[in-house]
DNA sequence: TCAAGTCTTGAGAACGCTCTCAAGATGAGT
DNA sequence: ACTCATCTTGAGAGCGTTCTCAAGACTTGA
């Protein structure tokens, strides 16, 4: 039955309002200098024929895209992925995205990409070539890849950098980790912990770097040495697993750890209650991230709240706002909270 | 520094190859009639120019647009997202989509409608007209919504129906909810449980229907009654709290529950807690989604499977695979499996 | 009243690709 | 050889926009 609807173009409308394309483009576009009257009745058309541009015609006319590319780690979204691991990022990611982009009638695509192949400029390439979007969000840990930074660079793509703070093109935006790492251990000290550990990510992060850097201060401010309390993970829950172990086996006085994800802290949160150490009572634990799984473990884990999704809401307004010049030496800085659940508590002893 | 690139065309791969753009494009596309030799030496221009066709072009030139849709619930996500508790439903829908469509070349894009507001028809309008998608995935509950198979049906863009085999036009694909509630019905009493209840999700949502029917239809081929077991969420964790609340209130001789999203298990897992009840001593509980959650809860809760990335990576081959010729009766079901962890035991006194 | 703007509008090219159609090359059948 | 069918290649139009540029209408100021 379904008669074919012939699609509604410019022209259609130009037709019924009886004026030019070059009129309608304008009033579309906001563009300046169109009497009041015309643009009212322009308006009228499109609102009665349901004019929506075409974004491919519009790339092609060669102005803007209206596209947005994520770029996400390939390699760790499919294993989170086929290990229904949760991939929080992601989501969060796309939200955040989604939504700013639709407010400013831009569109945003992900696309999963390889750090570790050599094929990055290749893929990456492609997925520039043919989207041809109008900026690129880079996510940890493709932020700091030199490769993709002068891609992005050489073909002129504004770009903005989650998760790194170095000079260089782009925009960087942080989630403040290293003040958010301080906050976690500086809360466990207010608690009376003086044994407070730390399990890191994996230093082709920067942003582990960073969390390291503000558990140390913290516990610098406080005179307590940091020897012997650093374990190293891949994010991932095995490794959480073992690094907890290791700083169980090493320092039987521990009375915190912190860990940089959640999984790792969830892999703490089993390590003890094998060694019958009872969370919070024996052990504190914060995690980093918070993503939903946190909320559900027994006890809730205290988290610091990683705001992915505002801090990529964030780089779409940059980059719209900024278009071409997107290059910036001022780190934009969301800041991260710490959301306090039942897993921390006084240091045995200080209650 | 950065020299700007010249982008490169298909013109670019004509002259380097000293062919027409006619040969080129037949090349790219895989087209017939093209002598190997030529074929070769085009492409080893594109290889060498690091050639990709502009989507925008490739859409523009009347033939296809690479572009899948995936339709979500904005209300249901965004408050998902905002009460950060976990949106795994786009997640997997986004990577099985993005995976499938990158294998063949397309791309997938997420578009968040509102199910109530009178506007879908607008909204979706609009999406589709900027888009102009060669095929759209219309999720719960959307996929059974009249406004939208119709104007989609009109504007003859293929589409599938996940969580739909009502007849009518686009693809429908389950997730075989009644032989997956059968299914864990079934299980429960196997493990002698009788006084069996579940937790329904909205009447919105066909699928609820359908888990409430292969419930039912378990504790029939048992001869045992249903009645005053069933009550009914909205698939959050409050809904799932008031829901189990009513149950065990009803019914003091409850051993076990159903509970159709995971939040509602892990709700009834609390008020179970709440009330005494150990899990799974005490009560069974199963639910339905297994999102990451239900793994870090304690105990782990036995979850229903529910294949959504696998689904949604069915209706992407198939919208390609089928073009223009979307419509079918045949339900296309991708089933769901029970993954038992440990919030099911046998019923009390059965040991 | 006239020159020199400033506004407003439109015509036509361009974007990069695929489609349609036609022409030349090649091969098969007689 | 000669005709007809098939294979291979290319030329040119068209897709829906926006851009550039030019022309006409209207102001403004002397």
């Amino acid at each position: 039955m379904a008669r074919v609807r012939k699609t509604v173009t410019i022209k259609s409308v130009a037709e019924d309002a009886g004026v030019s394309l070059q009129t309608v483009s304008r009033v579309v576009n906001g563009g300046p200098n169109v009497r009041p009257q015309l643009r009212d009745k322009v308006r009228a058309s499109i609102e009665r024929l349901g004019y929506v541009p075409s974004l491919a015609a519009q790339r092609m006319s060669g102005s803007r895209s209206y596209i947005i590319l994520a770029i996400n780690d390939r390699e760790r979204t499919l294993a989170d992925w086929s290990e229904r691991r949760g991939t929080d990022w992601v989501d969060q990611m796309l939200l955040g995205g989604i939504l700013t982009c639709s407010k400013h009638g831009y569109r945003m695509m992900v696309e999963l990409v390889d750090t570790h192949s050599d094929h990055v400029e290749r893929e990456l390439g492609a997925a520039i070539s043919a989207l041809q979007p109008d900026g690129v969000i880079l996510t940890p840990p493709h932020s700091e890849n030199r490769l993709i930074t002068e891609l992005l660079a050489a073909r002129a793509i504004p770009f903005a950098r989650i998760g790194s703070n170095a000079p260089g093109p782009g925009i960087p935006l942080t989630m403040g980790d290293e003040g958010a790492a301080h906050l976690a251990a500086s809360r466990l000290i207010e608690l009376g912990h003086r044994r407070i550990a730390m399990i890191a990510g994996p230093s082709q992060y920067s942003l582990s770097a960073w969390r390291i850097d503000g558990w140390r201060r913290a516990l610098g401010d406080h005179g307590i040495p940091s020897e012997g309390l650093l374990e190293v993970g891949d994010f991932g829950y095995e490794s959480g697993t073992r690094a907890a172990r290791a700083l169980l086996d090493r320092n039987p006085d521990l009375t915190a750890i912190i860990a940089s994800s959640d999984q790792m802290a969830l892999a703490a949160l089993e390590v003890a209650r094998d060694r019958g150490l009872h969370v919070p009572r024996d052990l504190s634990l914060i995690s980093f991230d918070n993503t939903p799984i946190v909320r559900f473990s027994q006890p809730p884990l205290t988290a610091i709240d990683q705001p992915i999704a505002e801090t990529v809401s964030r780089a779409v307004e940059q980059l719209i706002a900024r278009g071409e010049d997107s290059d910036s030496d001022t780190v934009i800085e969301v800041a991260a909270a710490l959301v306090e659940r039942s897993s921390t508590a006084p240091a045995p002893g200080k209650a």
